[in-house]
DNA sequence: ATTGATGCAAAGCTTTTGCAGATAA
DNA sequence: TTATCTGCAAAAGCTTTGCATCAAT
């Protein structure tokens, strides 16, 4: 992470620094309004502008992903590639790894043209685990 | 939509009437100030809080579905099962038809303990024919 | 010395809500 | 008649922006 502000001339600043240290130890995907708690718990100054602003610039340099909810949007700090279960009870975002994703675009039906398909994103729906 | 209106004790006011005109001849997803504009083309004094209602409502009942994109939600008269090709440069949203999705859930990596998956939404994403 | 970053407060947007009056059934 | 609906305006959220100041490189 360090690396990729680096590479992009994001200074390391302590407000950087500590969002940084919020986000690798995140172990789902935080709103805004969580992302300014955690890292006001470690450096009580830093402001909503700029958690939003650090956090839109980690997710154009791909470090993190944003994920539109109701409500609000969501960060996914996760980096590696994968999908979600939504809980349709509870509106949880859970991780899930999928293998073997097949499919095939019915070209009739699909107002597609010339469109280039560069991915796929999968989100599964159901209940979870506590929910059911 | 009129029938699924009256099983629900939706009464059929003239706004009503209006919206669900409009949604039934809207060809892709509308927002909310989209759909605004059209029903106040043919029936100016309808609130923006009338638009919204109705159309949780009618969401509500499964008559439309929603979607939240950045900016605005946006609502999909498509009663059809489809799925959604997402172009990354303009943002736009198409309607595609998938036939024979398959996967498989990595158990191990997935922390989805005993949840119930009902269902798989799958999102497209790459160029449109119009930004290539 | 530069260029980028921060905090604050205000503004911008989308969406929701309270309420009194109106109306479909 | 009664339960539902509507318009208005205000409120409520979430997110962005302008600006003066500050600080990493």
């Amino acid at each position: 992470m360090r690396q990729a502000c680096r590479e992009r001339h994001l200074r390391l600043t302590p407000q950087r620094e500590v969002l940084l240290r919020v986000l690798s130890r995140a172990q789902h995907h935080v709103t805004a309004d969580e992302l300014s708690r955690s890292v006001r718990r470690l450096l009580p100054s830093v402001s909503t502008a700029t958690i939003y602003r650090n956090a839109h610039q980690l997710a154009d340099a791909g470090v993190i992903a944003t994920l539109h909810r109701p409500g609000a949007l969501q960060y996914d700090p996760n980096p590696d590639e994968h999908d979600h279960f939504v809980c349709s009870v509870c509106g949880g975002v859970f991780d899930v790894y999928l293998t073997r994703v097949s499919y095939r675009v019915d070209a009739r039906r699909s107002s597609l043209g010339k469109a280039r398909v560069e991915r796929c994103e999968v989100q599964l729906r159901g209940r979870c685990e506590r929910c059911t």
